[in-house]
DNA sequence: AAATTTGTTAAATAATACTTGACAGAGCCG
DNA sequence: CGGCTCTGTCAAGTATTATTTAACAAATTT
């Protein structure tokens, strides 16, 4: 666990913040804060917190969690990957090449007229956002029901069970990123 | 840091996995494992992330780092916040409510006629996703370039130097999705 | 009902997170 | 120049805790 020392300095220096100065926020010692970034020591989940806190940012991109990813970050419109495992009426196409690096997945969902996602409420952690390019789409987040109409978006946690249906008579198509991927 | 165990016990359950059947993947004892999930205990960082390896998530989900987001979670089309700090001829809109929580940030850019990024190449820690709607943007990254047209979609690192620029003579529109939040 | 598997606990140890104090180098000001 | 304050780093020590071993009761399995 190098990388999250070298990730510390970098975005310290970013910040213009010396050691001590950081220290005063995380309330460790410059002394370690040092031993951190140059790979001597390794600290605990709630200092690393805290640093992290200190330096707005996270504990994933302090670790390097979704660092380098694809060499041909390029999808063209015309070149999407198809996902098998979509249902009836639903086609999902992925808007980047696949990579294991990835934070978000972005994906394309076509919604032929009423269809809808079978009733299967999704659990995972992580969160989703939902942008509407044409035709209407309701969503429904634990009880409460949201129709989105061109244009319109939404962002909640995946935790929550959701489903969504295309209420329009013509087919549907929204922008979905969900994170993290997994696809 | 509580949370992380309740997390990982979730999870372990969700794969169907049992305390023993995890701790033979991570490598340290089951009853260890036992006691961080009842907050008994709290792994190193190495351990935490062999952890979420072996149950396919990420650290950062594990910790719980982006959980529960904002109540109101719709923004309609007729009513997007318009950043201020944008540049000539760019127009950056939010497509969530401000919220602290967010693991993304969702935007719609657009540009006007020959717009572009004005040179500043922003570089800090995160992902980029970006779909063009309507028109034409080059995008720099390094020193490759890439035109992306109406339906075309890239996806990048943000610590790579990127500028963009709109090559037509009509508005641009953009999806631009970045991670993490920084607005 | 024996046997295996589940999660949990107590106690001990091995490891390491973290501090204190001191150091050399760099910039600054008189 | 000489003193002053700041920077980051290091060595050695202490205190904390990460982790293991072994044993346990409650479920499940056979």
């Amino acid at each position: 666990m190098k990388i999250v020392g070298v990730n510390i300095k970098r975005v310290r220096e970013d910040r213009g913040m010396t050691l001590r100065s950081l220290s005063r926020e995380v309330n460790v010692s410059a002394s370690f804060l040092s031993q951190i970034e140059t790979g001597k020591a390794s600290p605990s989940l709630v200092t690393l917190k805290s640093i992290a806190d200190a330096l707005s940012t996270t504990v994933g991109n302090l670790i390097g969690e979704g660092q380098k990813v694809s060499d041909n970050p390029i999808v063209r419109a015309s070149e999407r990957t198809r996902l098998q495992e979509a249902g009836k009426g639903v086609g999902i196409y992925l808007l980047t090449s696949q990579d294991a690096n990835k934070q978000m997945e972005p994906l394309l969902f076509k919604l032929s007229a009423k269809a809808n996602s079978g009733g299967v409420s999704y659990k995972h952690f992580g969160q989703e956002f939902v942008l509407v390019l044409k035709g209407a789409i309701e969503i429904t987040l634990n009880d409460s029901m949201y129709v989105l109409r061109k244009g319109d978006s939404i962002y909640f946690n995946s935790n929550v069970p959701h489903e969504f249906r295309n209420i329009g008579n013509e087919e549907a198509e929204a922008i979905w990123v969900i994170t993290p991927p997994t696809f």
